[in-house]
DNA sequence: AAAAATAAGTTGAAATATCCACTATTGCGT
DNA sequence: ACGCAATAGTGGATATTTCAACTTATTTTT
């Protein structure tokens, strides 16, 4: 076990801890504010946060079933079920039952849906460019790689 | 501008987006994944995340009003007033007028709340552990310091 | 000292998310 | 081929979150 200053800190069973010393509430923190700016953006144009995890899912897999959209998205299956007829009632997605296994259901992108992708596209570079203006190439690298080693820790 | 490798294909406006490029879509994905997690292991002491932040920053501030916890955890305020009233019901935190400000509620922890504290802690430091035990502690402070930095950036 | 503006909180209705139990379909082992 | 387990999804009851409008208290203007 290491005995450095911040690992003292960042752990949670150590008195020392604060969540000012706290990587996971650092995290919490800044997506929800990111949800925050993100939902003022995207509720004029009927759309939010969710809809778009789903949306940027569908633009690379054109046809997903909805437990894969669930697993990327990291949202629950019974959550994402109603959110994808939700999103079919809009127009977004189209649904249809996949001819290969009768338990899946196929999600795909509609015209209405792309053209949803490209206006929320615009929307989210506003935020991206506010919050990383003054970030290196290299430590938003940096910053990419340790979430994903610690998504894969406790995938 | 830059012209970064990195920094094109983050940027959302960029048409060689993805969600893998994204650092706010990995984000979302790992803080929705460690809610997972953390669920999991409190849903059986009758806890979860919203209400471990705000244990958490009651064990820092004694004494705070509902407008500052919503803020300091980044949860809009009607929602952290039915939170906290929840809480009071569950016997986690109490609740007073403040006699300075006739406006605002101060809240704090109870006995009980503060042994709340101390139980989740004990799950948060597996889930702490799990997710960083292969990180270095100069890695963990490079992560701690981006989010700081994007979080000033977009409050 | 009003009047106006702001800040803190509260509430009810509506939208969402979650739990849990259930169905339908497919895959696997013998 | 048969039965059992696993997978994908659905539906209802419940819990939570959010919006919007409102109340009350304080601060700022004029």
């Amino acid at each position: 076990m290491r005995r450095g200053k911040i690992w003292r800190q960042a752990n949670p069973t150590n008195p020392a801890f604060t969540p000012e010393t706290s990587p996971f509430f650092h995290l919490s923190r800044l997506t929800g504010l990111y949800h925050l700016r993100m939902d003022a953006h995207l509720k004029p144009i009927g759309m939010d946060v969710p809809r778009w995890r789903v949306l940027n899912i569908l633009y690379e897999h054109e046809c997903a079933p909805i437990s894969t959209i669930a697993d990327l998205a990291v949202i629950r299956m019974p959550t994402m079920t109603k959110l994808i007829y939700r999103m079919e009632g809009e127009g977004l997605v189209s649904t249809r039952v996949s001819a290969k296994d009768g338990r899946v259901t196929e999600v795909s992108l509609t015209e209405k849906g792309h053209a949803g992708v490209d206006q929320v596209r615009v929307k989210a570079g506003l935020i991206f460019e506010r919050a990383f203006h003054d970030i290196e190439d290299g430590e938003i690298e940096a910053f990419m790689k340790i979430m994903k080693k610690v998504y894969d820790n406790i995938y």
